[in-house]
Order: C-alpha cells, then structure tokens, then sequence
DNA sequence: AACAACTATAGTTTTTATAAATAGTTTTTA
DNA sequence: TAAAAACTATTTATAAAAACTATAGTTGTT
C-alpha cells in the first residue's frame, strides 16, 4: 500500500470514472487500473464496483476511501511542517467567501494579501455558507470566510470581526421618522430579504422576532445580492438591513436612508474557518492577521449583539 | 514521500541507530541511509543529526517524525477495516498485564483464547502500570489489563470485572477478633505493601485515609509479589490487603485469616485499555467479550467501592 | 595509532510504476 | 439490432526506484 494509491483510489472514488480520475492525477488511465488492482490484491477485497455505471464504492471501499482521505491529509501536513519549519508562506490556497461578505471584505485585503504572500497562489471561490462545510470536510478548499459561529463539528473558527446590521428605511416607510432603531421594531413582513441560501437571510430572519409563517403573507421579495435590495428598496418595495461594510459604498444621496441600531446593536462574527485538521494553518494564520489588521481600521464598534447565521 | 519511508524513520527515531532500525526494518543498513536521503532531499531538511552519537532528532525532525506516527498508524488502520469485514481475527497483537493482575487471572483465559481465535499471535508482557501507559501511546503494545480510572489522555478504558480487596490479618494482630472490617479500621503503619511502582500498592495506600508521612514510620516492608506479602504476614509482620482473584488460591490452612470488608467493599476496577486510535478493536472487542464471560463465574459483586488506582 | 561502531557511497540486481498499444466490456445511438 | 462510443482491463516495454553486496569514510574510544 502506497501513498500514490491511496491518492488514485480518492480520485476515482470522487469521480467515479477511472479516465477522468487518471487526468486529474496526471497519469494514464491503465495506471490507475493497475495501482488500484495492486491495492486490491494487497488488501485481498474489492474497493470499487466496476459493474454499476457509474462506478461505485463496495461497502468495505467506502471506509477504506474515508481511511485514506485521513491518510492523505496527515500525510500532506509532513510538506506543512516542513513550511512552517522554513517560515515559508506558500502553495495553492484555496478560499471560499460568501456573497455577502465577497465584495465589501475582498477589495480590502487582497492587494496586501497577494503583495505579501506572492508566492501564495490563491484562487478564491464564491460559495453559499452550505457549499463552504461541504467542500471544507472534503478538502476541496483550505479556507474560507463566513458568518459564524457554525456549530460544524468538523470546522475550526477563528472570528475576524464583528459587522453590525444598519437598517435600510426608504423614505415613507412607518419607522422613517425614528432616528436611532431597536430590534423589536422589525417586523419581518416589510423587510426585503436575500434568496434562500445566503446565510445573511437567515440572520435577518433570526433578528426578527415577529416572525410569522411565510404562507401567511401576501408579499414578499427576495432577490440575490444586497445591490439589488438597496434598489428595491429605494423603489418603495419595503426596508432592508444592511452588514455594516455594504453601507460605506451608499451614496450621500441614499445616505438618509441608513439608520443604525440602539447599542447593542445586532450584528454577525464574521470569521475565517478552517478543517480541524489545521492544514496550511501558516498561510490561514498570515491572512487572519493580514485581515484583522485592515478591519480594524474600518469597523471599530464594541457594543454589539451577536445574531446567529443558522435558521433556527 | 512513501509510507516506507516514513516506517525508516520511525525505526531509526525509536533505536537512534540506522543499523539496528535496517534490522527491525528487514532491509540493509544502506536502504535505510538512501531512503532517509531521500525523503530528507524531498523535503529539502534534515531529520536527523548524525553528528550526534547517538543520533538525535532535529527540531523540525521530531514534528516530522511524531507526524508519521500517525500517518503510519492510519495507514494501519486500513489492514484493520480489512479484517473487520471479513470477520477476520488475526495477526499480532501485544499486550501488557499488571504484575497484580497477571498471574490470576491470565491462567483463567488464556487457554480460551488461543482456542477460540487460534490466528491471533499472542505477546504478553508483565509490565507496570507506567510502562503500560508509555508503550500504548509509543504503539508497542496494542492493549493492557491494568486498574482504572488512569485519566490518561490517549488511552480508552473497556472495564472487564471490579475485584473487592480482601484482608488478609494473621492471627494475634489487633484486627483479628473483627468478623467484618471497615475501611477506616485501616493503618497504613502495620500494612504490608507491595514495591513502589505497582499500582495495586497505590490502590491501598489511598484506601489508607490514615496515611502519615513514610518519613515518621519506624517500620515498613515492602514486597514485589503478592505471594511474598502473605508470607510475610503468616510471620507476623502484619496484615496486608489482596486483590479478591488472589484469595482463591489460598490454601484452607490460611484461609481464616481473610477477612472481607463490610459492604461497599472496596475494589478495584480492571479494564481492559488501548490507544484512542482503536487500532486492532475487533480483537480488543474480542478478548474484552471473552475475558467478561469467564469472569462472570468468578466475581459476583455487586456492591463495591472502587479505589483509584492513582497516586494523590 | 589501532580499533570498534557507525553511516555514506558505488555498483549491481531486482522490483515496480508508468506509458503505449490494444483487447474486452458495457452502454448509447442510429 | 448493429455500430459507435465510452469505459476498464490486459499486455508489453521501459525507465525509475528500491533493494542488496561490498567498501569507503567518519567518529569516538582505548
């Protein structure tokens, strides 16, 4: 039993095809046949079900692929120590942000970020908070940036900041005339929400603790990024709650429509998350510092509430 | 990187010496020197200080090598899954018996053991409690019967049976006249006890709530056998505690000298103990099933106490 | 200085991983 | 239902790697 075969038998098993798990591994397909034979009759049982198309795991291949996944990442952590070792802050990194946290966050650190870790390779995905756990537990990305805290068993969380909620109250709108907002006041019916899915969503639902059934009500928007809803919303459509960094980008027309939260004010942790598995923890550890440094020029509010991401 | 490689150089870890490991390896001292070269060219560090005599581990080697203790030990675990789908029990497997332990109750399922699962290769080792916590972390040995609770951080505990301390008082001691004792009636100054390093010595001397320093005793005597210890009190030098399993064997001659204690009688509880991997369970599983049945003939108590094994 | 105890290196043989070509399946399509 | 497509398995050749034997260095000890 090899390393290199624990690491073909993954590949199909994710791919469930022998020609397209032998490309991505950069070998032929009859390589992977043979290793993978060779695993087999080490093992003495049947890892894949070459009958059903397409493939499948056997029983027994199903913990023997887990095992591997195991195997595989104790044994890329040796290349980690050995980069800690050499201070060396480097490789593919993989991270995956939120909608909602992407255009507001990004702009900020990855300049700096990719100045001074150049020879971090990063590729940066967009992903909603589920596709985020999911492709953490399975290693397809390193990292990632969402509202937290997760309760994931899996996933470590190291929070970066706290981002308040502002409202967003267009003008004639009931709560208009209020200079400063309390909680209580949402009611969930006028308010504009993003689409299922966005983690966000589930934290204004939270927030709102009138919250009725939704067959009930005979109206309600939702659309996909927070641009929209502030247009939406300028339209007369009903009122929105902003993350705190969106509101920096309104222009001094829609300004007045910004009312801020009576201390304390709700708002979402936002951190960066990782595999308990603590892998590339160098580069995770350079950008939460690369990251907290730059907020804490932008946000500096103490005195807030955390509202859970999660629906309840 | 290979998983032979990485076995090199936990040998050569384990016996600071790269012809010793080749041995324990089964391959040539310069395989070994060529691997290690390897993987340290691979890695571009060194693991290992041959400047040291005897060698030592770098810094950055010993992380190295602690990590592939566990991917070693993962990568074993996959013979492990194998076997336990096909009901397969089997293989080596070392383990450790407290010296307390040993003789009364090893005779009691040996024999059924190697009956039932004859591919089992049996190692057992008389070591003390200590040993036994140092070799299950460093994967010497696969599993202990000792006394618990250990509080030990990597190590699970299956109890097997509890075991009542029986008092064994020769006759013109103090307590002589008593037909039950109670555990306050105890003094740890006329108490024969066994050598430091058993665990069972501990057992009693926490059972000794009147327990003075040893600097103001004028008298002790300490035993590496507990057939020594009752021989010693048959001479009148004290009384002594033995563990229930031991009081079987006494001859009729001295059997009036045991003395069991009012209920809740104090006891020991004896478990079955491994490494938190659960490496090699299906024999684990069936030994602990094996041992219990057996036992269950022998010890019927119900209303015990259980004494630490530890010291305070 | 000679020896003992080690590790490293050189040269050779054996084993193993991989690729290329091809055969043998099964599934899809015409 | 025959042909094509999409796969996986097998065979053969080759290059790489791992192993061995023999020997050369190195270091510490007497």
């Amino acid at each position: 039993m090899t390393i290199t075969q624990l690491k073909y038998a993954l590949a199909i098993a994710e791919h469930k095809n022998f020609t397209k798990a032998a490309e991505k591994c950069f070998v032929t397909q009859p390589t992977l046949s043979t290793q993978i034979q060779k695993l087999e009759d080490e093992l003495d049982i049947t890892i894949f079900d070459r009958g059903k198309k397409p493939i499948e795991l056997t029983e027994v291949g199903r913990k023997i692929v887990f095992q591997a996944r195991n195997i595989v990442n104790e044994a890329e952590r040796i290349q980690d120590i050995v980069d800690q070792q050499k201070g060396f802050i480097g490789g593919e990194f993989r991270l995956g942000i939120i909608p909602t946290i992407m255009p507001t966050l990004l702009p900020m650190f990855l300049n700096n970020f990719i100045k001074k870790y150049p020879k971090v390779k990063l590729k940066i995905e967009e992903l909603t908070t589920e596709e985020i756990i999911t492709r953490i537990n399975d290693g397809h990305i390193d990292a990632a940036i969402a509202a937290t805290p997760l309760e994931s068993d899996n996933i470590k969380e190291r929070p970066l900041y706290y981002e308040p909620f502002v409202a967003y109250v267009p003008t004639n709108h009931r709560l208009r005339n209020q200079t400063k907002l309390e909680v209580s006041d949402l009611e969930i019916e006028d308010m504009l929400l993003l689409e299922d899915g966005h983690c966000f969503r589930e934290g204004v639902i939270n927030l709102c603790k009138a919250f009725k059934n939704q067959t009930d009500e005979h109206f309600q928007l939702e659309s996909g990024s927070i641009e929209t809803l502030i247009k939406l919303s300028n339209e007369g459509m009903g009122m929105t709650l902003l993350p705190y960094l969106h509101t920096l980008d309104i222009s001094e027309r829609f300004s007045s429509n910004l009312k801020h939260f009576r201390e304390p004010s709700p708002a979402r942790e936002v951190s960066l998350i990782y595999h308990k598995s603590e892998l590339k923890m160098q580069i995770i550890n350079a950008m939460h510092d690369l990251i907290s440094s730059v907020i804490r020029g932008a946000i500096a509010f103490s005195n807030v509430e955390i509202i859970s991401p999660l629906p309840k």
